[in-house]
DNA sequence: TATTTAATTGCCCAGTCGGTCAATAATTGA
DNA sequence: TCAATTATTGACCGACTGGGCAATTAAATA
């Protein structure tokens, strides 16, 4: 049981290693031996929790979505009106904590190497039909049904373009003119 | 003069070869070797007419952003009001020889080099200048001063947002339905 | 304690890549 | 025509990478 926990603990460890390389170094720069080095260890440890870099790297982009996943469901058990719903998925995709330009330019490595990588292309799908339930979930009260399917789809990409230009070091782009932005566009679309 | 002529000439292919391996095989898998092989040259020749990598793939972005500033340029000199400006910058951002799965990965993945090639991060400035300067050319016929800014860095990064899900391959985004959504906002944001 | 099992390391390997260079082919100009 | 310049090639190098592996250490179990 404690052997098993171990392995939990390290491969975690790498994982969240893995993630953190990825912000400063990109996926080329995000060497074995540089995640090894971040977490403390030796390379050949990474390759005995993992099989491979592209498997440690999937693990990486499944846990980095787990932690906003989990900021976003924390917020929509809070929320009580589908409104608040909306807000609480835009909200907490726009924490200080994610939407920082080392992440967001971690993500769009990993966006990068999707067409190449088809487990990471897997992964992108379920994180982009989770957000698109989501969104239909508070949408649905909110517009005719006709309409929430191409608000989500804004809704999405307007988070994606954010988060692409917060990635690209662009320096203007605070969390609270984000966060504004999204709530203009809703206040537009979306009737009161 | 026929000497540079042929180095224009050189260059340019390997831009533009350059590109399009891109396009396939990302940035790590866009080696010399399959940037000559993909132009039928060898791979020195690409070191003679480049200092280096980089400077190749710096190239091939302002080369690739060249052929779309002037797919809107063009829309744009059509164009004779402020609507129309803003409908020639957006068909123009997403016409069919643009707005493809390949090519929008291509971008996806020079933008992700962006955070340590100050290069392309200089290009990128340029680009995104330049987008703003057009939007807000338009906007201010269109709407109070004060709301142009943050229009514009809407529609940015809408169509940068529709852009990353078309460069992850999505399989359902096609160009009339990015087309429609950028409509939609603008039927929505701006006063008629 | 003795033995088995797991964790961890350091070194090696084969392959690849960007880049250099000397040699050759082609082109130009006088 | 002939020298000088340029274009082009292909072999080569050093650096680095992902991955494999045998050896060592630590831990757990009986």
């Amino acid at each position: 049981m404690k052997l098993t926990k171990i392995s939990a603990i390290r491969r975690k460890e790498l994982r969240q290693a893995a993630f953190e390389v990825l912000q400063q170094e990109g996926m080329a720069g995000a060497t074995l031996e540089k995640v090894a080095a971040h977490a403390g260890a030796s390379k050949g440890i990474v390759l005995h929790y993992f099989r491979s870099k592209q498997e440690l790297f999937e693990h990486a982009m499944r846990e980095a979505n787990l932690s906003l996943s989990e900021a976003v469901n924390a917020r929509l058990k809070q929320a009580t009106t589908p409104c608040e719903r909306l807000e609480a998925i835009i909200e907490g995709n726009f924490e200080e904590r994610f939407f920082r330009p080392s992440i967001c330019h971690a993500w769009l490595s990993l966006c990068a190497e999707v067409p190449r990588e088809p487990q990471l292309a897997r992964i992108q799908k379920v994180i982009h039909a989770r957000m698109r339930s989501n969104l239909m979930s508070a949408l649905v009260h909110l517009l005719p049904r006709a309409e929430c399917e191409a608000v989500a789809l804004a809704i999405t990409a307007l988070i994606d373009g954010l988060w692409l230009r917060a990635g690209l070091q662009s320096e203007g782009l605070t969390r609270d003119i984000a966060l504004s932005q999204m709530r203009e566009y809703l206040k537009y679309r979306i009737p009161r």
